[in-house]
DNA sequence: ACATTGACATGACACAGTGGACTATGACGC
DNA sequence: GCGTCATAGTCCACTGTGTCATGTCAATGT
């Protein structure tokens, strides 16, 4: 039988670190502050995580961790082992977004709540969407690389979707009070 | 210090299987399997999750576990406890939606990437959210309850979005092959 | 009758990801 | 000097995902 070669692929985690690494050095901390403001919404890296794999990143030797800096502050940096890694990784195919959306579930529960309830949430989330598209909106244009803004403008075209769907089940909720009478 | 009651609170899958199970007596199989038709995209529920929660309600009388049927298969049902845990779990706004989409963390690093490989992972996504667009169109009338119908109805808004952005993203690759001639 | 195949069904396990609690450090205002 | 707050890291329990192993039953061919 051939044995199967170690192969030592990263998990998305990993990958995304090696990636943002290539803006130069940073710390735990600050991967998570990049990560979160470059494409927070679609991709997420929790605190905990990261540091785990930042540590088994570097007993790999796909980065390197500096000596702690001012506020007990580890820097890593990419070595070419990690360039090389992420170059393997990139070449994958990205897999299909998954999406967890309590409100849709709850939706889908509707017949067990009364209608207000469900209108009640149903605009709760409304202010999110819009303050994110609003956002979204005010920052696309400035963003210098094409390629990171068109992840904006996928933010841009989801919010506008989403807020499109929250009429319409307005519509319908409004419906449904009107044939109950 | 008032202490703090011990509440039990329910995971987000374990709500769920109580949610399905309003509708009759299920398998583990079986609640996948309805999780699946009824929101699969925008809600998971994986196996061994599944068996895990269904042992862990039992264990906490929210549902019992019938004697093991046909193919091995083992049919749970809703208690009153169960039903009234639900009810209080339905009674909490549901929280914002996570989206995890690789696609946009790879266009991300798209400078790292060339532009023919972007185009192509682009492409390929791009024919599973038609085929998922047509298939929700296709079924959305059918669906005699109208909130289930507008979970639906999110799926057909979410996909048109995406494809729109999607033809964005190939203008501005082609306007990057422009600029770089 | 009996073996083969394949869909159905459960479970065990390892790993990935999340969220909260906790500690410590240093910048800043007072 | 002292409290406060953002920064920064660590730990831990739990939730969620993916894969493998095992068993059940029906249909099919021989």
């Amino acid at each position: 039988m051939d044995r199967t070669p170690p192969a030592d692929k990263l998990n998305s985690t990993a990958a995304s670190l090696l990636g943002f690494l290539h803006r130069g050095p940073a710390s735990g901390y600050e991967l998570v502050g990049i990560a979160e403001d470059l494409i927070g919404d679609f991709w997420s890296l929790t605190r905990s995580q990261v540091y785990r794999e930042l540590a088994t990143l570097a007993s790999r030797d796909l980065v390197t961790a500096g000596p702690v800096g001012p506020r007990s502050r580890r820097p890593y940096e990419l070595t070419d082992a990690g360039r090389a890694a992420f170059a393997t990784w990139l070449a994958e195919p990205p897999g299909a977004e998954q999406i967890r959306f309590p409100l849709l579930l709850t939706l889908a529960f509707g017949t067990f709540i009364d209608r207000d309830t469900l209108r009640g949430y149903v605009a709760e989330h409304r202010v999110l969407h819009e303050r994110r598209l609003k956002q979204y909106l005010a920052i696309a244009d400035d963003i210098a690389d094409k390629l990171l803004r068109s992840t904006v403008r996928f933010g841009i075209h989801y919010e506008q979707g989403v807020l499109a769907w929250m009429d319409e089940v307005a519509v319908t909720l409004d419906a449904l009070d009107a044939e109950g009478e």
